[in-house]
DNA sequence: TCATTGAATATTGTATTCAAAATACACCGC
DNA sequence: GCGGTGTATTTTGAATACAATATTCAATGA
C-alpha cells in the first residue's frame, strides 16, 4: 500500500452516477473519512492525502476539500495552513472531557424531557426501554439491535429538546468514536441500570434526578468508550513507518 | 440593498496581496459572512449570493464555498443541495436555547475551574473583575473595553477546562449574535453582579456553586442578547423572497 | 386576468488548471 | 560518513472551466 493511499470498502457506489448525486458529494466523503478515521484505519496525527481520497472515491478534489473542512469543523481533522489535513490526534483525556460535555449536553435535554415529555413519547420510551431489557436477556444479543434500540431510546428524549439542542447532539454523537463499539463488553447490562434510572426520572417529572442520571450515564459511557478504544490500540501513536511501503495496509474499514 | 448583495466593509484588505494569505482565504470569507449575519447586513432567510460575496472580497469561488461549509456547521448558515446558502432563521427561542447551551458548557467550565484553577489564574482572574467594575463605575463607558474585559473574564476561568471543552466554548461563542450588542444597554451592571458571584464560588472552591452562577449568568445573557436583538429587528422576516428550508433532522445520542 | 409552458439566463456543484509552497532528493563540501 | 545546499518533484490552495440544474420571464391559452 503506497503511503496515504486510502482503502475503498465499497459502501460508496461508484456506479451511482456522479450526476445523481450532486450537492451531496462533499458529505458523502464526509462520511467515508470519518469512518476510516473512527474505526481506526487512519491512525492519529496521520496525514490525508487528497489525491488518494479523491481516487478512492471517484470524485475530484473539491468535494474532498469540503468533507476535509466538515471534519476540521467537527474536530476530528486538523488543517495545516499550507500542509493538509492530518488525523486530530485524541487523547484519553479528550474523549472523556468529549463524553462530559456529551454529559451536560444530553442532561439538559433529559431534565427537559422529564418537565414536558408528551405521555405518547414516555409511552414509546417505555417501549423501546422494555424491548432494551429483553434483547439483553436474550442469549444471542445482536450489538446492531442494541446499538439501535439505544439510539431510538435517547432520539426520543432528545426529542423533547429545542432545535439548537438537537443539533449540538447530533453534532457531539457523529464526532466521536462511540457507538462504534459500546456494546462489544457487558457494556449493555450497565446501560440497562443507567437507562432504567432516566426512564423512572423522567416517568416521575424530576428534573434534576433526569440530568443527573443522564450525565452520569455519559460519563460512564465514556469511559466504557475509552477502555473499548484502548484495548483496539486507538491510542498507540502511529507507527514512524507508516510512509513506508505496506507498513499502513492491514487494516480495513469495518 | 438588492437580496444577494454583500457590503465590503474595509475590514479586509485586499491590498495585502493574495498569495501571502493562501491557506486561511476560507477562514476570512467565513469571518467576513458570520459579521454580515451577526450584524444583521444578511437577513434571516436571505439568500447568499455567491458571486457576489467572491466580487466583494476579490476571491474566487472557492475559498467562498469554503466558508460556506464552515458556517453552515456553525449552524448559521443553511445549504440545500442544488440552491445553495442561505441565513437560517434563527427565533427568539433558539437564542435562548444557545445561550442555556453555552451556560451548561461553561458552567462546566467553571466549575472545574472552582477545582482547579491555579493561584496565579485566580489573582489575573480577580483584576480583570475589578477592572471591569471600575469601567462600569466610570461615566465614559467604552462597549469596546467592556466587552474585552468581559471576554478576558471568561477566557481566563475556561482556561482550566479541558481542549474538547474549550474548543466547543470557542464554537458556541462566535455563532451566535451576542457580544455584538450585549453590552449595550444596562446590561453591563448585571453582568458585574454575576461576575462576582462566579469570582466568589471560584475562590471559595464551590464548584457546584460556580456552575449554577455561570448558567444563571449566561441564561440571563440570553435574554439579554434577546431583547437586543429584537430591538435591532433581527427577528422580523427578510423583505420577500426567502424560502424556508426543512427543520434539521433530531438526532439520537448516547 | 391568471395560470402554464418553455426557452433564455443565472447559479450551482464539480472538475480541471495553475501558481506557490512544501517535501524529497541528489549533489557537494567538509 | 555526515550535514548543508540547491534543484526536482509532489502537494496544496485558489482560480477557472464546464455541465447540470434552478430560476426568470415572455408568450400562450383558458
Amino acid at each position: 500500500m503506497q503511503p496515504g493511499e486510502v482503502v475503498r470498502d465499497g459502501r460508496y457506489p461508484s456506479w451511482i452516477p456522479t450526476s445523481r448525486r450532486r450537492g451531496v458529494l462533499g458529505e458523502e466523503v464526509a462520511d467515508y473519512v470519518r469512518d476510516l478515521i473512527l474505526t481506526g484505519s487512519l491512525r492519529s496525527g496521520e496525514k490525508i492525502d487528497q489525491a488518494a481520497v479523491s481516487e478512492a472515491m471517484d470524485v475530484s478534489r473539491s468535494p474532498i476539500r469540503e468533507a476535509l473542512v466538515i471534519l476540521s469543523r467537527e474536530g476530528l481533522v486538523a488543517l495545516t495552513p499550507r500542509r493538509g489535513a492530518s488525523v486530530v490526534q485524541l487523547s484519553r483525556e479528550d474523549i472523556i472531557d468529549h463524553y462530559a460535555l456529551f454529559g451536560v449536553v444530553a442532561g439538559r435535554a433529559a431534565s427537559l424531557a422529564a418537565q414536558l415529555l408528551p405521555p405518547a413519547s414516555v409511552t414509546e420510551l417505555r417501549a423501546v426501554h422494555r424491548r432494551f431489557t429483553d434483547v439483553e436477556g436474550a442469549d444471542d444479543l445482536d450489538p446492531e439491535v442494541l446499538q439501535q434500540l439505544n439510539h431510538d431510546f435517547h432520539r426520543i428524549i432528545n426529542l423533547a429538546a429545542p432545535g439548537r439542542t438537537r443539533w449540538l447532539l447530533g453534532y457531539l454523537e457523529r464526532s466521536v468514536p462511540a457507538n462504534y463499539f459500546e456494546f462489544a463488553d457487558g457494556w449493555n447490562v450497565v446501560a440497562v441500570t443507567h437507562h432504567r434510572n432516566i426512564l423512572e426520572a423522567i416517568v416521575a417529572g424530576d428534573a434534576d434526578g433526569a440530568r443527573g442520571a443522564m450525565e452520569a450515564h455519559l460519563l460512564a459511557s465514556g469511559e466504557a468508550a475509552t477502555a473499548q478504544l484502548e484495548a483496539r490500540g486507538f491510542f498507540d501513536p502511529a507507527p514512524d513507518d507508516l510512509y513506508v511501503d505496506g507498513a499502513a495496509g492491514a487494516e480495513g474499514a469495518g
